[in-house]
DNA sequence: CGCCGTGTTGACCAGTTTCAAGATTGGTGG
DNA sequence: CCACCAATCTTGAAACTGGTCAACACGGCG
């Protein structure tokens, strides 16, 4: 099975649209009335493994909703170091609020299928229709609630700590429960720079965790989780 | 000089109302008049250097400014670990748009005055004003701006790098010079649950700072940039 | 003038990275 | 369908960065 094919099951249709469960937030009743509006300013785009979808720096004149696939969100230093803000997983609304320039760089870590609305087109309608701007002020929201738990994890937890808190991410994003199989479409890589380690040392924790019966890797771009409760808790730093 | 006059004198008054300089970042014109409007709602509010404005989790009935004074938002995690989100500076606003509950702990790092407007109202307002929404919006994007360059410092680079990152981050908020004093009123710990780091190491990191002639400390509170070309270097990892 | 909280410095240590072999895996072509 | 190849991942050993622990210094305040 190809990764492409992978992340495409990971999420059933009926889930893309409107909302990918929980990641509607706060969206408030009425509000998917409006986004089916939204929806008809929208067109749709393709792109290859590994393909960038915008740089850092280029101007924003479209927001994105991923239908398939996977993108990762990441910032580049001179040097070449990285770090991962987000990964983007099928439903995930992304680039919204971004008026002048994006301010980071998109890349299909599978190939994708994704919908795209032009910003002018959403300010505009935004302006007459307040459940848009409470969608798109939701969005927002979470997206500073998002990268705030990303600090704590980026900047107090250890190694063990930091894979955890990701599976746990992962898993909550993936709506899955315990035993089930899930999807990793990123690589170890891309893994370690969300997280903020080397590759190898993701690797280390995941074998590590793999012995203690906390998780299973049937592939290297499959997960099974074992001991969800574990995870959180060493998520929490209680060892 | 007490904590408290040292930061007070830290921005000239004509600064603080309506925009700390830069601060107003996209604010679109005639947002003045609704932010005076705004002002209508505000209160005036005192807290002691160390106390504790609210809590992660206490219920958000306001959005504040602050007025003079420095204040620091913060996580906590269950054994103790700290990461300190964000630094508030006169002038700044913060926890606008926190309907439902804080996401943070702020605490006065300084005597600190502010000015708070119950979000209920602001709320209100918004939906009648474009102006009001196009700033608040402002501070949404500005906040994840922030934030986002906040993980690639705590990922990605090394503790020289992480401290000149901070103190220029800080000279650009102060927005002063190159040999001119400015306050610098979080304690060696308040700067080490920024930056990701322990105490100790900031202090080796500063005193490394203060032999190669980058910086000056004339007082634990007090700050002198010496080579701000070389900071900036440093912190965008040009070894 | 002396005390207490905070900051600095040193020696040692632990966790993470680095560097370098190998081992898997998934994709390709025979 | 199998075998091979390249890319990715895993594992090990050594080096290093930053952390820990502990003593000491400083300065702000009574």
């Amino acid at each position: 099975m190809s990764v492409a094919e992978m992340t495409r099951l990971a999420v059933p249709p009926s889930l893309v649209w409107p909302f990918a469960g929980d990641a509607s937030g706060g969206v408030p009743a009425g509000a998917n009335v409006e986004l089916r509006e939204l929806e008809r300013h929208g067109s749709k785009l393709r792109f290859k493994r590994g393909e960038t979808l915008f740089n850092e720096g280029d101007p924003a004149e479209h927001a994105y909703r991923l239908v398939s696939g996977a993108v990762r969100l990441c910032k580049h230093m001179a040097d070449g170091r990285r770090q991962i803000a987000e990964f983007i997983l099928p439903g995930d609304f992304f680039s919204f609020g971004e008026t002048v320039e994006h301010d980071f760089t998109a890349e299909a870590m599978s190939d994708v299928v994704l919908v795209c609305y032009p910003q002018r087109a959403m300010e505009r309608l935004a302006d007459e229709r307040p459940g848009l701007r409470n969608f798109s002020r939701s969005l927002l929201r979470r997206r500073i609630d998002d990268a705030e738990n990303h600090l704590v994890m980026l900047g107090r937890q250890t190694a063990k700590e930091k894979v955890a808190s990701f599976l746990v991410l992962l898993a909550q994003r993936s709506h899955t429960h315990e035993n089930s199989r899930l999807a990793l479409p990123m690589s170890r890589q891309d893994i370690a720079d969300f997280v903020g380690l080397t590759m190898e040392t993701v690797s280390r924790v995941l074998s590590a965790m793999k012995r203690e019966k906390l998780i299973e890797l049937p592939g290297l771009h499959e997960l099974v989780i074992r001991d969800l409760e574990s995870l959180h808790a060493l998520a929490d730093g209680e060892e």
